[in-house]
RNA sequence: CGCGGGAUGGAGCAGUUCGGUAGCUCGUCGGGCUCAUAACCCGAAGGUCGUAGGUUCAAAUCCUUCUCCCGCAACCA
């Protein structure tokens, strides 16, 4: 039986259409889920939206829209955009979900019975005309840091967890379990801001709006939107405090959360301490990716740099941005997106090196052979290194996939096509070709590099899945072997340009 | 002294665990090749590895000082 893989991302919070960099998510877990599928996984792999929350009752309500209205067209748009970059998530849930709604419920109840949750009393500094209440911290001049008016000190009812009974286990976890906070120095910004100074009871219901999940028992009271959403890893795999489904216990718990690195404080405290409540297993890891930033910082409406990444697909393609974020986001800092670079990476490595190469090759079979190739066995010592590093791809890939460390993954994969290159110069083919006595060597040099573009275009259908199935189009072959074969036999079709340059001057 | 991460040729990064000739991609310059999308291959120039000091036969790597950048600092998601 497979083994299986549960992967989710974070859900995307439904306050406006997601940009680029929100998108990077989706595609570094889309890359993930299909490496592991790839590897004989039993992938399930999930998305979704995160619907409630008083931000989005404000916004709604500023469109002239019901709340249901609003996150309706968001959760279409955020799809949409899911679709448009390919991802192959075999779950789209929102957190309105009438399913999803009635679990959390229960879940809040069997919290409360439990003594994990009481009622108790918000004390807080309190703006009434921006009805917010503020930290301490938040504070400018000790006011309002939206109107800078005075905040006063406002009092009530709140149902809260019991963070703080579950502190030592979670540190203890946490320590024996190096894998499940990444990078390191997450890790360690929760340790030392959190969990060392000690965790205060947690706020989970709030009576100052209603766009959210009712209390049922208490009807004033909406659950607080973190233990809604995160809840969503749980319920929509069947979780049930009365009893889940089969698949829940089959995939749970969950393998790996992809979350964006601003929430890794949701996923790595407050997450772990609400499944221990439920005497669930925790998950076994969480990644808190980087950010893709403009060269002038932060994404961000009010600076006007926000990019979205259906505008670019339509520019570049699919495979192009894709593998832009792939390949350059760093594991644990940001990285930085600009038109440029992008247009760089396209012309540098999908046309000069990817691209150029298939078609060199496959015209050359097609002009020597008239598209019909097999494999001679005229075989001279340089042959060995090119079929040493097809077969070696396998362990290296896996060495890097298993640290999350996508961008060097592609660079292994990239790393054959620029030894195909190379090889080609060394084998001088175009030579070969004006010798008869030759014709089998020929051959054979030929072989050798349809066949190492085969293989590691079976590879590069995690990250490039349109670019994958082009490549193995134009070789017309259905083989997905991840090593080098001696005995495939190829029937090509004509060369089709897989990436067209781009043009800087028409930029 | 709140906590953590970072500073390496023009750009972006690796190397720091367990000190020992500073590496990759791109860019620049020179050469080769002509199968290919002015693509490909080879070679060269370019770095006292943020600062100051210390340990050592030897420091990008270990210790200390300082400077600068970034993230986190709890009930907004």
């Amino acid at each position: 039986m497979k083994e299986k893989y549960y992967i989710t991302t974070a859900i995307a919070y439904t306050s406006g259409k997601p940009h680029i960099g929100n998108t990077y998510e989706i595609v570094l877990a889309d890359s993930i889920a299909r490496y592991k599928r790839l590897k004989g996984f039993d992938v399930y792999f999930q998305t979704g939206t995160d619907e409630h929350g008083e931000k989005i009752q404000i916004k709604a309500k500023d469109k002239g829209l019901s709340p249901k209205e609003f996150v309706d067209d968001i959760a279409n748009e955020i799809k949409n955009i899911w679709d448009i970059m390919n991802t192959s998530y075999d779950k789209f849930v929102r957190t309105t979900d009438e399913n999803h709604e009635k679990i959390v419920q229960k879940i809040f109840k069997k919290m409360y019975d439990k003594g994990d949750i009481y009622l108790g009393e918000y004390q807080g500094l309190y703006c009434t005309p921006c009805e917010s209440f503020w930290t301490e911290s938040q504070l400018v001049d000790g006011k309002c840091p939206d109107c800078g008016r005075e905040v006063e000190l406002k009092k009530e009812d709140a149902y809260f967890f019991k963070l703080s009974k579950y502190q030592d286990k979670l540190i203890e976890y946490i320590e024996t379990h190096p894998e499940f906070i990444k990078p390191e120095s997450r890790k360690n910004e929760m340790i030392n801001n959190f969990l060392k100074p000690g965790l205060q009871d947690l706020c989970v219901s709030r009576t100052s709006f209603d766009w959210g999940i009712p209390v049922d028992f208490d009807s004033k009271h909406v659950v607080y939107v973190w233990l809604d959403a995160l809840n969503n890893y749980i319920t929509n795999i069947g979780y049930n405090p009365d009893g889940s489904t089969e698949e829940f216990h089959k995939l749970w718990p969950a393998d790996l959360h992809l979350i964006g690195k601003d929430i890794i404080r949701f996923h790595t405290i407050y997450w772990p301490c609400f499944l221990m409540s439920l005497d669930l297993p925790l998950p076994k890891q969480v990644f808190g990716h980087p950010w893709l930033i403009m060269s002038d910082g932060k994404m961000s409406k009010s600076k006007g740099n926000v990019i979205y990444a259906d505008d670019l697909v339509k520019e570049f393609g699919v495979d192009a941005v894709r593998y832009y974020v792939l390949h350059e986001i760093p594991y644990a800092s940001d990285g930085v997106f600009t038109k440029d670079l992008l247009i760089e990476r396209i012309n540098g490595d999908l046309v000069n090196i990817l691209g150029n190469l298939v078609n060199r090759t496959i015209s050359m079979a097609q002009k020597y052979f008239n598209g019909h190739l097999e494999n001679k066995q005229v075989c001279e010592e340089l042959d060995n290194n090119i079929i040493e590093i097809v077969n070696n791809l396998e362990d290296k890939l896996e060495i890097k996939m298993n640290d999350l460390e996508i961008g060097a993954a592609i660079d292994e994969i990239f790393e054959v096509f620029r030894r195909c290159n190379k090889y080609i110069d060394e084998t001088t083919p175009w030579i070969l070709a004006k010798d008869d006595t030759k014709k089998d060597r020929l051959e054979t040099v030929i072989y050798n590099i349809i066949e190492a573009i085969r293989a590691s275009a079976v590879f590069l259908e995690p990250f490039l899945p349109d670019t994958s199935f082009n490549i193995l189009t134009q070789l017309n072959i259905t083989d997905k072997s991840i090593k080098f074969k001696d005995k495939n036999v190829y029937e090509l079709n004509d060369p089709v340009i897989l990436f067209q340059r781009i043009d800087v001057d028409k930029e």
